[in-house]
DNA sequence: TATGAATGAGGTTTCATTCAT
DNA sequence: AATGAATGAAACCTCATTCAT
């Protein structure tokens, strides 16, 4: 599924290539794309060197980092929707689980160098369609459920995911962590069918949002 | 109103101050407050030299624009109450002409830099204190009107304003600038009164996102 | 002996590091403090980006020069003593062999910058001290033996040092080198017993010349 | 008897001029003759550009003030002569009403900067030519008079003023001006005729000490 | 292979000097 | 003539990336 580009590791190899990953996951989502290449490597207990002979430089971490959060969020999702079957509680508790949607939205909505990385790198556009089809079809379930209004779209989802998710981020660290829960509520309120305005604009289409390979109309 | 830190400046100067200060209004707000300074002057068409002149580091000029957007901001929200008694219609209203109010976003609540700046000086505590005192009275009044839900607070608003503006911001440029308007609709059907979900978590405090000068009790 | 701040260094990183250094203090003595430190670099024969590493800043650097020359200044002076019992005849060796003295009044005595870093760093006082004990021991024993008149103190001969070896200094260059046995052959007559004039104002206490830290009484 | 620059000036202009030189002055001999230009200005209470009207750059501000300097320092020595006229005693008071002394000491063997620029000016002779043979009249007739050791030249003396002098200038604060008269106490028992010890060295010449163009030997 | 040292381009800031008011 | 604003070259320092051990 992935663009696989690292065969086979020696075993050590493999657990600095981890850290590394790891390390720039977190810190990517936290204090964004543009934190310093040797901390990254500090805090992943390896020295700088390791990190560019593994990512040679610093747009290729990036990109590894936004395959790899993508390919969790869709696991993520396929993990929900083994045990819930109801497309709106889906989305709900997708929602509440911020982590790696967090990193997604930091990775792709949210960070115009990162976007521009992933643009550029066709490569990408497998983990990408795969979780852009898997969202549309929640979304049209849910809107034929009649528990989502029928007036927003996939790219519109994506665009308040990434709203919120960065807005949460960058409370003042005692808000923060218990705040999710609270605001997503009052967006899913929002969202809800039966909500009484009309919504000015137009729907946005995903491709309009993230990137801009369109998937050749299948 | 200001706090007037420039008594009189020569005709010339105060020109070239003003380019500045919008100049980096403009740069702070759409790609965040650690653009070039550089990059700022040329823009404003002047040297560098005359941009440290004025402004003696990035703090200093990070600060003025924020001191001057709030009260933009602030002027903002008395022209609309002018002609728009009702509460709710004015926080409608407000949402919907972003542009100072993106400013303010981008300069308090979203940009830890800025945070800390304005925290730790206690002159901007005049303009900061007006606005949240404005905001405040507003929701109160919506609240009380039974447009706005009660269980949200300004804090929240506050959160909810930040977040949404700071998404639409950094959508593709194509996209930006016809979406605001549909989100804050979603939003606003999330705090319209009668919404059936309970919010988890409590209402933020406007202190704790902003920063931290409470002003004494009166 | 050393403050040791560098445990153990990559064999070239050490060469460097003395390059660094050796170039630091000559350039210090000769043309002071202020010296570009690209130019440092560049004398040094490495990038600027390897003197910052190893000295995050001027202040480092200059701290680092100064704990070494008092290590060396310390050394001279035990090598002397070595061949050498008389005290007069000690001092007036010491005066000679002025090369790291020089370096240590530059960066003590006459350098108000340099003065501050070090009066700000305790890990310095060990050097120091041990360099005042050393030349207190020195006087104590001239003036014992009969040799130095007794009205003068420690403190007045570091002033004295300091004030011959700066102007030796800035002579133009085909003077300079013959000539400081001349200026300290003037001064050692002044300083010998039995001088008739009476000297005005008070011995100098060497805290006050140099910086602020007094050993705490033992 | 000066180069006289300025024929003549309007009587605020003349004011201005006056209070810059008077300033510099100051500021050159406590600090040296790289403070800013800015900062010059502020403290004679004129803005830049009235500074630079007068004086086009640095080194032409240097020069007006080392040539006053040396000016106000002959005028010194003859208001000494007026009423004493033994010369060791008048070579003491010289030494004693320090002022100009250092200005002048700063501004020529002590500042290589202000050296090249004294040395590339030939209308600069006049004083400087004036002042040396004040001073070596003194000295000569002193050894005459036996007062004075015989192995020292006029030379000699420039470059142990010149050092006394300076290294009385960077003592910290509380013990510098107090200190001056002790120092040269002990320069001038060094001096006095009797002493015992041997120079080292040779005499040095004026110009090899001060800059380089000496006066063709009448 | 892993490490951390070295490099230099680029961003920040200061200040000598010029120029508009 | 006086002022203080504007300019840009040069110094400082950081960090992405390359390279020696």
């Amino acid at each position: 599924m992935t663009t696989d580009p690292t065969p086979r590791l020696r075993a050590d190899a493999r657990r600095n290539r981890d850290r590394i990953i790891n390390t720039a996951r977190t810190v990517f989502t936290e204090r964004g794309t543009e934190v310093p290449m040797e901390e990254i490597a500090r805090e992943a207990g390896v020295g700088v060197g390791t990190l560019y002979r593994r990512f040679p430089d610093r747009d290729s971490l990036i990109r590894e980092v936004a395959v790899e959060s993508f390919e969790r969020l869709i696991a993520d999702i396929r993990e929900i929707t083994e045990h819930q079957s109801d497309a709106w509680q889906t989305i709900t508790e997708l929602l509440d689980r911020a982590t790696d949607l967090r990193t997604v939205a930091r990775l792709t909505v949210l960070s115009p160098r990162a976007r521009e990385i992933l643009a550029a790198d066709p490569t990408f556009d497998t983990a990408h369609n795969e979780f852009m089809r898997t969202l549309d079809g929640l979304i049209k379930r849910a809107q034929a459920d009649g528990t989502m209004r029928s007036d927003v779209s996939t790219g519109d989802l994506g665009v308040i995911i990434a709203m919120l998710l960065q807005g949460v981020q960058v409370l003042p660290d005692p808000v923060r962590d218990m705040m999710p829960g609270r605001y997503i509520g009052l967006l899913l309120d929002g969202l809800r069918a039966g909500s009484t305005s009309e919504l000015p604009g137009r729907a946005v289409r995903a491709e309009e949002v993230i990137f801009r390979h369109p998937e050749p109309e299948e």
